[in-house]
DNA sequence: TAGATATATAACTTCTTAGTTATATGAAAG
DNA sequence: CTTTCATATAACTAAGAAGTTATATATCTA
């Protein structure tokens, strides 16, 4: 699993990554800010930090001793748009088949 | 790993199965006919297949000695509001952070 | 009923992941 | 400069995922 979209979604299909994630989504905060709602260890933050990262779903700051991330809503609003796309192909596929079911019946009547 | 987002998300994260239900997307289709694509055993299909169930974004029919799968498209879209509502939190942050970069601003106009 | 076709299941291998503890690094503050 | 605080890295373990081949099950067809 190589490519850009299927690590964002791995990296989304982790419960306490999308609290996170929904937590900068309110504005940066530090490693142990992060850390505090989640009964894990620091180094277990950190690695979900940089699956987040290495997905291009947040990015770090520096400040003194500390790291602070922040979200990149542009890289997470791309990888929602992977749900329109074929949500739309779906409503296309219906639109067409809905289409064909018309001509058919308009053919009936214009035989009848 | 255990909730439905989990799940789905994690279903998703894979490119085989993204390309099965982008397929499924254009009307529900045989294992046989999900398989041609990908230069990989029935088996595996099958597997992907039961990840994506699982998550209750497909579902299966009946037809003789096939079983056609097809699209959950409400279950999808659901998964999808959830980059929708974050993208909303990020949002308003920024409109709530904006507004009291205004209010400062009025505050210091009064003020002059 | 026998063989072919569509799909599922089992057993196994290899790789990845989420967590752990212990330790290193590097800036801040006394 | 020594201690403390914030974070990163390393080494390890346990569990899960994705693929394989071999085999089972069920329906269709001759």
């Amino acid at each position: 699993m190589e490519d850009s979209l299927s690590l964002k979604l791995a990296a989304l299909a982790d419960p306490t990554r999308r609290a996170i994630v929904a937590r900068l989504a309110r504005g940066e905060a530090s490693v142990s800010e992060l850390q505090k709602p989640f009964g894990i260890s620091q180094p277990a933050i950190s690695k979900h930090l940089k699956v987040l990262e290495r997905a291009g779903l947040i990015e770090q700051g520096r400040v003194g001793q500390s790291r602070p991330r922040r979200l990149r809503v542009d890289a997470l609003r791309a990888t929602g748009a992977w749900f329109d796309q074929v949500a739309d192909l779906w409503r296309d596929s219906f639109d067409r088949l809905d289409a064909l079911l018309m001509e058919t019946e308009n053919d009936d009547v214009e035989h009848r």
